[in-house]
RNA sequence: GCUCAGAUGGUGGAACUGGUAGACACGCAGGACUUAAAAUCCUGUGACCUUAAAAGUCGUGCGGGUUCGAUUCCCGCUCUGAGUACCA
């Protein structure tokens, strides 16, 4: 029988299935390894080609690993809280949970179709209450803990408890809010307990806090920075905009240090370590106070000073001019009278202008003078307090000082308003023109540092700073505090109720806090959150919970962990799980999620760490960022009249040029090489029933564009299409021939007969002409074993460097040289199995079996030994250089030591002519190998 | 603007630490089988110059450099993709 795909692969599945046979057992003595992927978000659309990329290059790793003999866990599940199905349900009136649940059994239907090892007794569901009750259970654990900087991690919240009871304030260096109070001991014994709960509230590492926010109007709710991009919402596009509310939030900021420092520690794709650090945004620099000049007409202040941030401290004797941002909260209150005018049109002038508008508006220089004076610190001289919307509210202090002869944007500045430039450094040149940040050089005009270098200056203005206490040397991170509360139904509910105006947590043993069922997935008319229409929804009957509900990355923060024991009921995991499979040692997924899911990951995982739950510092050892497929959307070209109007002509693609044309995507699976199918093309366009098609060489050719792979552009591959006409083998083998893995390409089918061709002939290997069965026990030929320890060397090689593409090929080669030596040796073939499973699992599942082995055997046999000895060969033909340029080919035998095929190369006829009669300046010699003679 | 990645035949891509560039596949051309087509199999396929054949010259975005030898390392440039951006 030839290759039958189809019986061959549902036989296999569900095999899999009925014998469970990746399940993966916690108690085991092999040697543990922990594959994950990114779990889906469950979408309406199903797969596309692209998506299993990333499942496909996981699923070879962990069936190549099994065969190595380790314990593989490689689990899947869902990411099935979100906004869409919310949407959806917002439209429909359908419960999330039911179109979540449809959308869930079309991804396993189109996974199990593939074929992948995956454990599904572990799959988890952060929808799921038995899943997110310990999401909210991690929730709790925040927020009775606080960051203690002292022993640089968590602890619980009494130990910050009892610091107050044994000295108040005075020894709690932690990560908090900035209003704290500094209190006595004493004076914690007399506070309320109201009191003392917001006094804590400032410390938790989850808290409820006035801040501002992304809120988007058309979704309802609030973002975290990351899922916001340009001003626009990340999903949807909707417009955000800056809003004060009450928000949860997550003090990721007490990790800042720590999750910079991790990323050395991990084998990651640089560029999201590089995101990451940028995303976190160290900078080293200094806080200096500026005081306010006090004046008749400034009179009711806030405080006395301006706090600026630079990492710049040196030019300090440079400064001339300070700014604020506009919204920096003193701006009103040191604007004088006859200022107040010109700063409140420029206030109303920044914040017309969009957050685009701003950012494209880089060039314009603005500003407005606030008509006060604050007084430099260090050369005590009177310098002007103006504002700039250059200026961030949200980063470092919000205020900044103008070093023109330092800084190009302060230059620019100040130019345009006549402020002075002054020259610090002497090594400075041309600041008449632009400005020169250099470090180089000795400073001038600048006091008591006159004459240093930038270290020593650098290090003299901190300690006089801090002497003065004025300012210190300090350390800025760009990352803020995440924003936790979402305005949303389809998520966590927040394990949170309210007593006079205080969050308290509800017991734990009332986990899971189920989601309420409500009538309407809108927000209530008084624009409170979709919860909030939950009838007698009440703690204890008498305490409002929290409305809001955690957002996406909440429950895939430690769901990693849940795949290690995930049926169990008393713990997340439970100890034993966690000390054994510990941490994933291969991650695969997209680097879309390097500033969300994959830092609060760390983040999380830190914290549980810190209270001794879990034992690595870093959940996943490796990260491999699969490629984008994009979509390759196939055109074709309406021909236009002279009136202008479209017609019913249609120009094949390479003669277009000779007309005007318009352009029409076309589906690209009626589309086959850039050939129209033009029968299915009338089907898919009827209004083209009647069209004229303007051929060359007989054929309407299509144009080609590459673009998103997206339903509007009629450019979506399915891969059940795919599996329907070739196998799930071939688009296993097909997605990973493509290219590197790791790199984006369009996705086009072309080469996939090639692949089909490839299993074919593999098939072949092991029938005879009749098609029926046929091995053989003969002793292998040195052909035979050189030929299947060349693939299994390269594919061994291939995999651990993550190089599935070429691994293909491999196979492409060794079939073909079997093929040719007729090979139908039982030891070859079978150890040609074992290597090939890993890619093509369903017909080497089939082969193996037929070649007599127990079934199901052969995801847990040993892989075959690489031995270099067949390699070898007696004699071989290579060609040496003459200066550099191939001239001449010799056949050498490898029984042959170094030295002495120098000689015989040299004694050669063709080497002496080329010699003629001198000696070779230097014989070059690589691996025992004479590569290069040089005259 | 800054950071990172990349540029190899008609196409996707190989070449792992500097050592026969273009593996493997697609496409194309020719051939076999066939009444014919499809399918299958075989042969050829970087460019140039020649030839009966062999050989030769050029060739990994562009310009330089290091080296006996460079797709690989270094310097400068062009282009493409990704990330990021008044970050003080």
């Amino acid at each position: 029988m030839d290759y039958q795909f189809k019986e061959i692969e549902q036989k296999w599945q569900k095999f899999w299935a009925q014998n469970q046979t990746f399940k993966a057992e916690t108690d085991s003595a092999k040697p543990k390894f922990y594959v994950l992927d990114m779990f889906p978000y469950p979408s309406g659309a199903g797969l596309h080609v692209g998506h299993p990329l990333g499942y496909i290059a996981s699923d070879i790793f962990s069936r190549y690993k099994r065969l190595k003999g380790f314990n593989v866990l490689h689990p899947m599940g869902y990411d099935s809280f979100g906004l869409p199905a919310e949407q959806y349900a917002i439209q429909t009136g359908q419960h999330p949970a039911v179109t979540t649940e449809a959308n869930i059994n079309t991804y396993r239907k189109q996974l199990d179709g593939i074929g992948f090892s995956f454990d599904w007794s572990r799959e988890v569901r952060t929808s799921d209450p038995e899943y997110y009750k310990w999401t909210q259970w991690i929730f709790m654990q925040l927020f009775n803990s606080w960051y203690n900087l002292e022993t640089d991690r968590a602890e619980d919240i009494s130990t910050l408890i009892e610091k107050f009871n044994a000295a108040g304030t005075a020894d709690v260096k932690a990560v908090c809010d900035e209003d704290t109070l500094n209190f006595m001991p004493s004076d914690w014994a007399t506070m309320t307990e109201e009191e003392r709960q917001e006094e804590l509230l400032k410390y938790r590492l989850t808290f409820l806090k006035e801040s501002t926010v992304n809120w988007c109007a058309a979704l309802g709710t609030v973002l975290a920075n990351d899922e916001v991009k340009d001003g626009f919402s990340e999903r949807g596009g909707h417009p955000v905009e800056q809003k004060k509310m009450m928000q949860w939030s997550m003090r990721i900021s007490a990790y800042a240090e720590r999750l910079l420092q991790g990323l050395n520690t991990i084998d990651w794709p640089e560029p999201v370590k590089e995101i990451q650090r940028n995303w976190i945004g160290k900078s080293i620099g200094a806080s200096v106070r500026f005081a306010i000049e006090p004046s008749a007409e400034i009179t009711e202040l806030s405080q006395d000073y301006i706090e600026v941030f630079t990492t710049r401290v040196d030019t300090i004797f440079g400064v001339s001019y300070l700014v604020l941002a506009p919204e920096h909260e003193l701006v009103a209150q040191v604007t004088t009278v006859a200022q107040q005018n010109d700063i409140n049109n420029y206030i109303a002038q920044t914040k017309k202008k969009s957050e685009l508008d701003r950012m494209a508006d880089v060039k314009t220089v603005s500003g407005a003078f606030t008509g006060s004076y604050v007084i430099n610190p260090v050369s005590g001289e009177r310098i002007q307090l103006w504002i700039a919307d250059y200026v961030l509210a949200g980063y470092g202090t919000g205020a900044v000082m103008g070093v023109p002869s330092g800084d190009q944007r302060d230059w620019l500045f100040a130019r345009h308003f006549n402020l002075p430039i002054v020259q610090i450094l002497d090594a400075q040149q041309d600041i008449e023109n632009q400005a020169d940040a250099t470090k180089e050089g000795k400073y001038i005009n600048s006091g008591f540092i006159n004459g240093m270098n930038y270290a020593a200056a650098t290090e003299t203005l901190n300690a006089w700073l801090e002497e003065k206490e004025v300012g210190k040397a300090k350390i800025n991170y760009r990352m803020r505090d995440a924003i936790f509360g979402r305005q949303r139904y389809w998520g966590e509910p927040i394990p949170v109720y309210f007593k006079d105006g205080l969050p308290y947590l509800i017991k734990e043993e009332e986990l899971p806090l189920m989601l309420p069922e409500i009538d309407k997935y809108l927000p209530t008319e008084t624009g409170e959150p979709p919860l909030a229409r939950a009838e007698g929804w009440k703690y204890e009957d008498q305490y409002e919970y929290e409305m809001s509900t955690m957002p996406g990355w909440a429950g895939s923060s430690w769901y990693w962990y849940r795949y290690m024991d995930a049926k169990n009921d008393s713990d997340f995991a439970s100890k034993d799980a966690i000390a054994y499979w510990k941490d994933v040692d291969l991650y695969i997924g997209g680097s879309e999620h390097a500033t969300g899911h994959l830092l609060y990951s760390r983040f999380w995982n830190k914290f549980l760490k810190d209270l001794g739950y879990v034992k690595e510092e870093e959940p996943f050892k490796k990260l491999i960022n699969q490629g984008m497929i994009q979509g390759r959307t196939n055109f074709v070209y309406r021909v236009i009249d002279e009136e202008g109007r479209s017609t019913n002509k249609l120009v094949s693609h390479g003669l277009k040029k000779d007309y005007k044309t318009s352009a029409l995507r076309v589906d690209v699976n009626i589309v086959d090489n850039e050939i129209l199918d033009i029968a299915k093309f009338k089907l898919f366009r009827p209004e083209f029933v009647d069209a004229e098609f303007i051929l060359e060489n007989g054929k309407y050719i299509c144009g080609v564009e590459v673009e998103k792979m997206s339903k509007s552009y009629f450019n979506v591959v399915n891969p059940d299409i795919l599996i329907e006409s070739y196998g799930a083998d071939t688009l296993r083998m097909y997605e990973m021939f493509l290219g590197p893995l790791e790199q984006s390409k369009p996705w086009n089918t072309n080469g996939i007969e090639g692949v089909f061709k490839f299993l074919r002939k593999f098939w072949r290997l092991f029938h005879n002409d009749a098609m029926t069965f046929h091995v053989n026990d003969s002793v292998p030929s040195k052909a035979e074993l050189k030929a299947l320890h060349k693939i299994i060397k390269k594919v061994q090689d291939d995999v651990e460097r993550f190089s599935f593409n070429t691994s293909v090929s491999g196979f492409m080669i060794a079939v073909n040289e079997l093929t040719d030596l007729k090979c139908k040796n039982r030891q070859i073939l079978e150890d040609l199995v074992i290597i090939l499973s890993p890619y093509a699992p369903h017909v080497c599942e089939e082969l193996w079996s037929l070649l007599g082995h127990e079934e199901g055997s052969l995801s847990y046999t040993p892989y075959p030994t690489f031995n270099p000895a067949h390699l070898v060969e007696d004699e071989f033909s290579y060609p040496i250089s003459v200066n550099g340029k191939t001239r001449l080919n010799l056949s050498i035998s490898l029984t042959w030591e170094p030295k002495e095929i120098e000689e015989l190369v040299l004694a050669n006829e063709d080497v002496q002519k080329y010699l003629d009669g001198k000696a070779p300046k230097k014989v070059i010699v690589v691996k025992g190998r004479i590569v290069n003679v040089v005259l």
